[in-house]
Order: C-alpha cells, then structure tokens, then sequence
DNA sequence: TTATTATAATTTGAATTCTAACATTTAGAA
DNA sequence: TTCTAAATGTTAGAATTCAAATTATAATAA
C-alpha cells in the first residue's frame, strides 16, 4: 500500500500549516521575555520534570548543541536547573525553580485558552471529531517507535 | 465545552513531536547543498507555483523578512525566480527554474518514500486510521478561516 | 483629486539555530 | 581487564531567522 503512504506523506507536510493556523495571533505575556523555544521547554518541563537535556531537544525540535543555549539562557533567567543524575554522570536532569514553574504555569494556560478559543469556531460535531483525529495520530506515535 | 477544546490544545502540543518522529533520519542529496527551509520552498513551489512571497512564508512558517532571504538564496542557487504580477506590483510571483524542477522532484520523491517506508510498520488498519485522521485535521484548517 | 490606511516585499542588526568537532562517560565485546 | 562503539552534553564559528523600521504600491475615504 504504497500508495497510501505517499497520500500520509502529504498531508504530514500539511500539518505544520495547521499547527500554524491554530497558534496565530497567541500572545503570551510572562513577567520575563522568553523566546518560543524557551516557552515550549517551561511547557515540556512542567508536565514533565526531571528528563534529560536530549529528551526535552527533541520535544522543543532542537538539536543537542542548540539545545544547550536554551537550557543556558533559562538556567540564567533563574526558571530552570541543571541537577546531576547519579546514576548516569553524562546526563542532566533539568527541573524548573519555584519562578519557572510560576512562568510556565502562565504560559500553560495562555496557550490552552487560546487553541480552546480559535476551536470554539467549529460546531460540536467537527470538535469531537477532531479531538479524536488527534488522539488517533498521538497513539499512532508509540506504534512507530 | 472549554474542557474539550484544553484537551485539543494538548494534543496539539504534541504535533510537532509527531512530524520529528516521521522525518526521523531522512536525508535528502540534491545536487546543490539546500537549507530545510528551501527545500520546502522547493516542495510547495513543486505544487503550486507563481503565488506570492508572503503564501509561501506561510507555508514554510517564516516571517515576510526571513523569507525573502530563502527566497535570494534559491534564486542565486539558479532554482526559482521572481516575476512580476502585472495587476499589482508590489507581489512577486515565484516561479521554478527547469533545474529548481528537477531538484524539487527529488526533494518530493525523496520526502514520500520515507514517509511511506516508516508508515509501513503500521498494520492495515492503523494505516488507513492514520489516514483518516489526517484528513480529518487537514480539513478542518479550512474551516478555522 | 488628496489624504489615509493597508498590503507586499526588503533591509538591518540582534538573536537564535545549525553543523561539526570535542571531551566525558557508559555499554558491550574481545 | 582493554578496546571499541555509542550516548550525553558542550563549544565555536557559520548560517539562518527574527523584530522592527523602510520603501513602494494599492485600496479606500474625504
């Protein structure tokens, strides 16, 4: 089924317009002027504290070394740290300060409002349908890894 | 139904990590070395051509300005050019070059068959579930406009 | 007509990200 | 043990992108 591969392949290069499409126009005001790639980390690392440098680079969608200035600049805004993992001296588990949860908390909820607001433009049919186009593509993930 | 549409937000959160995981490990050799912005350039122009600057800057999720380097970078690389719409001459319509062709054909090709081959991991059913869903989410960008 | 506002694309310097090389640590094989 | 390969995070310089101001054109109102 080739074929219906090359169809998936093309709506997947649409995909990032969609994403675009819903996030237009946010405006997220925090106490301390974050770029994109710093909010979606406080975002990543309030649901999920304590993962390596490498597992929250490849949520936020950066390489390693790119990753490092980010970690950098919020480690110097005073939001996250850098705790050492004793029983792998490689890795850096990183955790948010009392401020960056406070900020990514802010930032959770601007977000979350502003999707729950462009999507209150579908009627309650279209909503329920893509709630679920979306959950069958996030379970889809784990089956690919 | 705000709870529905915090539940989308999340999901869409995930989006991103969804694409990475796809294009995890696809590489692209065109004759002439490409950023990953050109190379979508290259794509959408391979679809559509002679649209405007700024359709294209949505497409690839640049801004007016980062785009209009791209934009002088693919038209020094000999691959697309700028031509003027007579009815409004502020627009530049971009068109494909014969060797931009070729190359976007590859970038295109190259593109589906990776996406086809992770995919295929999938059994039927998943497959055409994923399918599916994606047409459901594509479809409903129309309607949030 | 003239003035006003909006749109399309560009420019510039600052900020961000990438690529490639590196040091350190871990895991596994010989 | 020792060797080799892989994984984690960092660094430095190049490449890319951003934000804001600018120019030119178009659309609309006065």
């Amino acid at each position: 089924m080739a074929v219906v591969g090359e169809k998936v392949a093309e709506l997947v290069g649409m995909l990032p317009m969609f994403t675009g499409t819903l996030l237009e126009g946010i405006e997220i005001r925090t106490p301390i002027k974050l770029s994109i790639s710093e909010e979606k980390t406080l975002m990543f690392l309030y649901k999920h504290e304590g993962k390596s440098m490498t597992a929250y680079s490849k949520k936020v969608g950066l390489t390693r070394g790119s990753f490092t200035a980010v970690a950098d600049r919020l480690e110097d805004k005073g939001l996250i740290e850098r705790t050492s993992v004793c029983d792998d001296r490689r890795k850096n588990a990183l955790i948010l300060t009392k401020e960056g949860k406070s900020i990514a908390k802010i930032i959770d909820r601007c977000f979350k409002q502003h999707i729950a607001s462009k999507v209150e433009l579908l009627d309650a049919e279209d909503l329920k349908s893509l709630k679920n186009a979306l959950e069958t593509i996030v379970s889809t993930i784990d089956k690919l890894k």
